[in-house]
DNA sequence: AGATTAAAAAAAATCGTTTTTTTCTGGATC
DNA sequence: GATCCAGAAAAAAACGATTTTTTTTAATCT
């Protein structure tokens, strides 16, 4: 398990080493797990009891993990009436989108400005990781593919990672969850007719030719045609 | 009590209807108030047991509560070591006031290119809330106006009220209140040399005049003064 | 039949206690 | 004198049971 609440991986190089988390971030990650990728429906009315008896805890972190989650618009609370999945519908998904895309012009921007030496190396090696990892599993099925997912939310973490602003970063991880489970929900895992690939080294570069606004443009447009795509097929 | 879990005044026609909200939700407002007023003082280790003595509730109230405020930067947690105030430093608050002139600038231009004559009343209307409320009580001394700050607050939502993104809204809130904490601990409530009245009636007649250059310059410079004169006081 | 109210069931919220983990303290060792 | 290890104390985390509140069901009245 995850010692973070956020979801991610483990990197740490001792896979034995005992978990030092509390059970509510345990669970809290389970939990976000479950509903990014579609476990838990929207809407869907979260039970008390019942994830006591599917995660195998007590109510205290549960009920704990719910209010962790409420922070990140994954869990929606209502007092006196208990938790629920966070619902969704095209007009939130365009209001994320286009938050999203302010945010991450302006972390773009100033990662571009004030990004070293570190920043640009960083970037490369992310990019690199994605590269040569294979969207979906074998055989060109539609199958999300976990391992890409880590390393495309990582790539556009690199992008921004030099902004100056861990509030901001937080804000675009935020909203970078909550359009996954967008993504998810939409049973979508390739766009078909894109060069994915090809939009990421595009923005790379120009990042890398601390050209801001090409940089922009790019990354906006790459957001906006995935978040066309995904409108389509909401409801 | 209120019954938002946000710093804010209960509106309802009828005060004395039953309080609907849970303990949680209401100890959750009473911490944010005693953390935002300075009452407990950053860095502070917020032992449950005490808290539990202090608000009279029970540990899961507490424990939820704390659970809340960790997303509104009020509160920081470390796993299997319990909560405390978020500290402050100086590079905390620069950080901050930089993420949220970035945020508000273009909350701003968004709320003059979409607001609609609803919006432009609204912001006229709390603006003559805000300029017929003395900053100060009677006779010239330093205290904190509760009822101004609520108007102050009202006044800059009002501003970015149109910009059309709910989430972006709750993000200039969050950013909103933790900086007021700051404007309480370094125990100013008054900046002497400056016209505040002048500086707020100059944005909105930019706003309203929908030159969001000039009403974002403004802004962001009421901003960057306020922010100046706290930064020489921290520390 | 539809609406209103009362009782029962379900679920959320809360509490007090138990378990686990961390922190503190004092002494032994190098 | 500093470091390292118990063991004790304190605190956090978690649990299970109790209390409130809401929701559902059933019955009564117009």
């Amino acid at each position: 398990m995850e010692t973070s609440l956020k979801s991610g991986i483990d990197h740490s190089a001792t896979p034995l080493r005992r978990d030092t988390s509390s059970l509510t971030a345990q669970t809290a990650g389970r939990i976000r797990a479950d509903i990014l990728n579609g476990a838990w429906k929207p809407g869907t009315k979260l039970k008390i009891s019942d994830l006591c008896t599917r995660y195998g805890v007590g109510t205290t972190p549960v009920r704990e993990a719910l209010s962790l989650l409420t922070s990140d618009n994954l869990v929606e609370r209502v007092d006196q009436r208990g938790f629920r999945v966070a619902v969704v519908s095209k007009a939130e998904f365009s209001e994320l989108l286009k938050t999203r895309c302010w945010l991450e012009k302006r972390a773009l921007e100033e990662s571009i400005l004030h990004g070293d030496r570190a920043w640009e190396e960083a970037l490369v090696i992310a990019h690199h990781h994605l590269a040569r990892f294979p969207r979906t599993r074998e055989g060109g099925d539609f199958d999300a593919n976990p391992e890409w997912e880590i390393r495309h939310k990582a790539f556009h973490t690199a992008l921004i990672s030099a902004c100056g602003s861990s509030i901001l970063l937080r804000y675009c991880d935020q909203l970078y969850d909550q359009n996954i489970r967008y993504r998810m929900i939409s049973g979508i895992s390739a766009y078909p007719s894109r060069r994915i690939g090809e939009e990421h080294e595009a923005i790379m570069s120009a990042a890398l030719d601390r050209d801001a606004d090409v940089a922009v443009s790019r990354l906006i447009s790459h957001y906006e045609s995935t978040g066309r795509f995904l409108e389509e097929r909401l409801r």
